[in-house]
DNA sequence: GTCAGTGCAAACGGTTTGCATGTTT
DNA sequence: AAACATGCAAACCGTTTGCACTGAC
């Protein structure tokens, strides 16, 4: 487990999977590497476009939307404003500030006793990494 | 606490703030408290035409958002689809899955251990009630 | 040669806003 | 009478889609 994430190794991923190996697949894979992650689709495109200058919004879209049908990667929606995307595999979830925007990266244990209460009440498999939730940093609750 | 939210004392709690007490104002008031919560904004718009015919979706917004700015109702986002409003006061959170859409409340202590974890590691204080969390629900998870 | 992938522009759903009119205070 | 609230239509943002063309296999 937790082998580093090479752009190789998601586009083998891809190969695999009978699909077609582009330059905006390559230069939207390599972004994705290299960043930290909570990209919106709009972060990556620019990132994309400063690679390989042509490719356009709507293929980024496609593009990302393939990686997450074979589980590549994740997206997460906070409260409002757009989804941000990352590689799969790091099992965090996230909290954003309604003050300020700015999103925090939860360790993936915090949830293990909601995700277990859920379970058991509700038969809920909780999902951490696909919803943002949302509260005060510390900078904006004191106001 | 926990007083049985009345439309007269939503209304009088405008009016304390000095807002106008309008018909479309009385009528989305009327929906939010007869319903159970979970409505979207178009939801709202729909039952209050049956009360009020000509109110438009635009007002409605801007009355959820008066309200809301009040701390007299909160919305909540789940991961795709429109934002669903409730009266505020009922400390609960919300997961939604996303096989199905359906959207199950959780009990508000589900939320301590994780909003207690957020704010000693991250001084970020919860709000439970803003945002869906994702996953499975039992139906779904069963595939 | 075939079919998946692409760019563009147009459509989309949910929400917000500008403006002229109507209503509460 | 003044300020606020409303309806309508148009704008908005993030995302999806139809289409004709290009390029990977």
């Amino acid at each position: 487990m937790a082998l580093p994430m090479t752009s190789d190794r998601v586009l083998d991923s891809l190969r695999r999977h009978g699909r077609r190996i582009t330059g905006p697949k390559r230069a939207v894979v390599d972004v994705l590497v290299q960043s930290d992650g909570h990209l919106s689709a709009e972060d990556v495109a620019a990132a994309t476009v400063r690679i390989l200058p042509d490719v356009s919004l709507s293929t980024v879209y496609r593009i990302l939307e393939e990686l997450e049908t074979y589980g590549l990667i994740d997206h997460t929606h906070s409260g409002h404003g757009p989804a941000s995307y990352q590689l799969a595999g790091r099992a965090h979830g996230h909290v954003t500030c309604s003050g300020c925007g700015v999103t925090l990266e939860v360790p993936g244990e915090f949830f293990d006793r909601l995700a277990a209460d859920l379970e058991s009440a509700l038969a809920f498999r909780l999902d951490p990494h696909h919803v943002a939730l949302s509260g005060m940093c510390a900078a904006c609750a004191r106001v």
